[in-house]
DNA sequence: TTTATTTCTTGACAAATGTCAAGCGGAATA
DNA sequence: TATTCCGCTTGACATTTGTCAAGAAATAAA
C-alpha cells in the first residue's frame, strides 16, 4: 500500500492552485480519503446501486458502461490524475444507471459521499473549488457531445485523434468504438483508411 | 419592460430553495442583473465572440448552433425559467465555438461574468448555490449523451418522448431533429412510423 | 515456448440513415 | 381573399454503418 499524502498530491496540487486551502481543511480533506487497490475487471459500481463515493484515480484506468440488450455501451473512459463518480448518481443520491469497471489495476483513494458533505459543513470555502471543479467536467463533457454530433466516423475519429488520442495509448480500440459511438468494425475500417494514424 | 423582481422570482426562488440567501446577497444579485427583450431570430451569442454573460431566460426559447460546413448543427434547445450560457466559453472566458439564437420573442434577465465574479468575492457563501446548480446541468447534460448514444431513430425518439416532450411543444421539428442528432427527413419517417404520438 | 484467450481486421450483406427533389399544407402577409 | 413563405412529408436513391462470420494478430496464461 503507498502513501496517502503521495497518492494525493496531484488532486491536492490541482485543488491549491485553484486557491490555496488552508491546512486543517487539506488535513480533514486527506483524512477522509481511504486508499484502495482495485485489480483489473473488478467493478467499482454496479448498476442500480447508489454512487456513494467519489474517487481520485490515482492511477490505472476504469470505464463506465451500461447494457443495452445483450450489449454494453462504454459511455466513459476514466484516466490517471480524474475525479470519478456517475454524476447523476452521485449528485442526487439515486440508483445508477451505469457501472464503472477497472481496465486495468488501479489505486483509488475514495470519498464517501456522507463525508464530503462533513467536509462541506465544516469548510463552506471549499464549495469554491468543487464548483470550478464540476465547470470543467462540465466543459469537457459538452465538448464529447460535441464529438458525438459529428457526422461520420471518420470526422469522429479525427476530432478523438486531435483532442484524446494521448491518453488513449493503452486502450482497446473496442472501448475507443464505443466512446466514439461507433461499432469495433466501423472504426478499424476508418482507421485503415486513414491509414492507421 | 416587466418588473425586474417578478422576472426573476423564479430564479430566487430556485437559489433559495438550495439554500436562503441573506438579503444583501439577495439584492446584489438581483441589482446586477439587466432585463432584456429579444425579438425572434436575434441572436444573443455570436460564435468566436467570448460569452460573457450569464442569461436566465424568463420567458422564450432559445437554442445553440454552431455550423458544420454550410450546415447548421442545433447543439442545445433551452426553455423558460433555464440558465443559459455557452459553458465552454463562459467559464474559461474564451471564443465560444456556437452562437446562440432566440427562436421565439424571448425576455431575459443577463448578468455579466465580471459582475458574477464580483457577487462571489463579496458573498464566498454563493458558491454553495453555484456548485449545485452546476452539478443539475451536468447531470442533464448526462443524459443527453445517454440519449446521443441511443442506436437508432426510433430510440432515440422513444427517448425524447418520455424525457422532453413536455418542452418541446412550440418546437418546430427541424430542430427536434438536430437535438436528436438525426435530419428532418428520418425524424419525420421515424414519427410516423410510431403513429404520431 | 506452446497454448489459449482476447482483440483486431476483413469480407459479405442487410439495415438504417442521409441527401436530393418534389409537392403539400398551414401560417403569416399583402 | 390571394399570395408568399416556411416547415413538414414522402419518394427514390446513394452512402454509411451495423451485423454476422471467419481468420489473423496480439496478448496472456500454462
Amino acid at each position: 500500500m503507498q502513501n496517502k499524502d503521495v497518492l494525493l498530491a496531484p488532486l491536492l496540487n490541482m485543488l491549491n492552485n485553484l486557491k490555496p486551502m488552508s491546512k486543517t481543511l487539506e488535513e480533514v480533506f486527506t483524512d477522509n480519503f481511504k486508499i484502495e487497490e482495485v485489480k483489473k475487471e473488478s467493478i467499482l459500481l454496479y448498476e442500480k446501486n447508489v454512487c456513494k463515493n467519489l474517487w481520485f484515480l490515482a492511477d490505472g484506468l476504469l470505464r463506465s458502461y451500461h447494457n443495452i440488450g445483450d450489449k454494453e455501451i462504454t459511455s466513459r473512459i476514466m484516466f490517471t490524475g480524474h475525479i470519478v463518480i456517475s454524476p447523476g448518481s452521485f449528485f442526487t443520491q439515486t440508483p445508477a444507471t451505469e457501472s464503472i469497471e477497472a481496465l486495468s489495476d488501479c489505486v483509488v483513494a475514495k470519498l464517501s459521499f456522507d463525508d464530503l458533505q462533513e467536509i462541506y459543513k465544516k469548510f463552506p470555502e471549499f464549495n469554491y473549488h468543487t464548483r470550478l471543479v464540476t465547470e470543467q467536467y462540465f466543459y469537457k463533457q459538452e465538448q464529447r457531445l460535441y464529438m458525438l454530433r459529428k457526422h461520420d466516423a471518420v470526422a469522429k475519429y479525427n476530432y478523438f485523434l486531435e483532442n484524446y488520442s494521448d491518453y488513449f495509448k493503452d486502450i482497446p480500440l473496442m472501448y475507443l468504438a464505443s466512446f466514439l459511438n461507433i461499432s469495433a468494425e466501423t472504426l478499424s475500417r476508418t482507421r485503415s483508411k486513414l491509414g492507421k494514424k
